[in-house]
DNA sequence: GCAGCAAGAGAGAACGGTCTTTCTGCTTGG
DNA sequence: CCAAGCAGAAAGACCGTTCTCTCTTGCTGC
């Protein structure tokens, strides 16, 4: 019967928003984990050291997070609202789609000339929950959907303006592979060489509009 | 119930040979983990539960492979050595460097239509090692060395037939990023999308050429 | 030709360590 | 008051690893 919930206060804490109470005790410990989870691997970082680093303790853990994979879906959530602030904004400042594009290329280009860059946290993550039921998939795939979408969206609208010249949606393909790619081989095989080939890539396709 | 698999009469378990001892249990062991590795992760794989489905026992098992890292770069040197025989083959049957560049990236737009397909092995082991000097990160780095390095030949030699088009580098460092993409993305995003973005690419990178 | 022996393989117990998770107390601030 | 956080013990499972013991096999010295 397990009366595991502690009967869940529900939140006198955080006043209205999203659906996760705000704490620092929380805010610590989701993003002391969130640099071991993408540094070290999400098995490969246990509770205890992520409590050592918090620091807190056992209590306030579970207390927050009912399992060590409600930490990790919490993790992989915070990624992907940066990654969404972070083109939105790209898209707003951009004056035509085709500068986005070019913007959100340049956004991954440079990411991976960062120290701390580790490759993609979410191809990472894919690669460590192989069950596809899984929720931690689950929000890989939707993060993955959400991309994929917006990038066909801003180029069925550069394509609208320049017709005749191929589907969004390979465009939006071909960039996402190049993407992930780049992300994948670029700590392994040098920064410089893959970023200069992704930029390559990019510029091929999008100069392929014109 | 009990271990039905007497090992038969048997060979004399190689005499002369490579620097491992051959031997039906080894083998059974090595594959087993293969498939269990690529499947669900290697982290998340025990030795246990490679015993009980290889089959063997315990000291069966450690006296070749004195460690679970043993067995991993097996896993490795295994799926590496099965791919350097494959590009091999593409080269030798191919009438022209160009012809191998394309049968290279069929096989690999093939590869992703296999119901067991994953994704690249080397990429999800990366992500379970991350430290770049743990011996496994080593054998990734030398297989993806490889691979670059082989490409890069081959681009050099269609370069070489039909000059001033690009350095080969950079044709290569396209390639295996789209490659890197594709295998990647093409479990999670959908076999057909990705494999056909794919093979639209590597057609593009070759008529390039022309 | 055969006794004897080294070595591969099976069976299973057990080690210490780490994993996630649960629990019981104690302290403190609004 | 009381909920959040601190502190620590402990459960129970699983991890990789080591150990002992038996059985079979194939080779070697006599």
């Amino acid at each position: 019967m397990a009366p595991r919930t502690r009967p869940a206060p529900d939140s006198p804490n955080n006043g209205s928003s999203g659906k996760q109470g705000r704490s620092e005790a929380r805010e610590r410990l989701l993003s002391t984990a969130s640099r071991l989870f993408y540094r070290e691997g999400i098995r490969a970082v246990g509770v205890e050291r992520i409590l050592a680093e918090a620091p807190a303790t056992r209590a306030t853990f579970y207390r927050h997070f009912p399992s060590k994979e409600d930490l990790v879906v919490a993790y992989l959530h915070g990624v992907d609202a940066d990654m969404r602030a972070g083109v939105r904004a790209a898209i707003e400042t951009a004056p035509a789609p085709e500068d986005a594009l070019r913007a959100i290329g340049a956004a991954v280009a440079d990411s991976l000339t960062s120290p701390e860059f580790r490759g993609c946290a979410f191809l990472k993550a894919a690669a460590e929950y192989p069950d596809p039921d899984d929720q931690v998939r689950r929000v890989i795939l939707d993060h993955r959907a959400w991309y994929t979408t917006t990038l066909t969206e801003l180029f069925a609208q550069v394509f609208g303006n320049s017709p005749r010249r191929g589907k969004p949606e390979h465009a939006a393909r071909h960039f996402v592979m190049m993407r992930d790619g780049a992300m994948s081989g670029a700590h392994l095989d040098g920064v410089d060489s893959v970023g200069d080939a992704f930029r390559r890539g990019v510029e091929g396709l999008l100069t392929l509009l014109h």
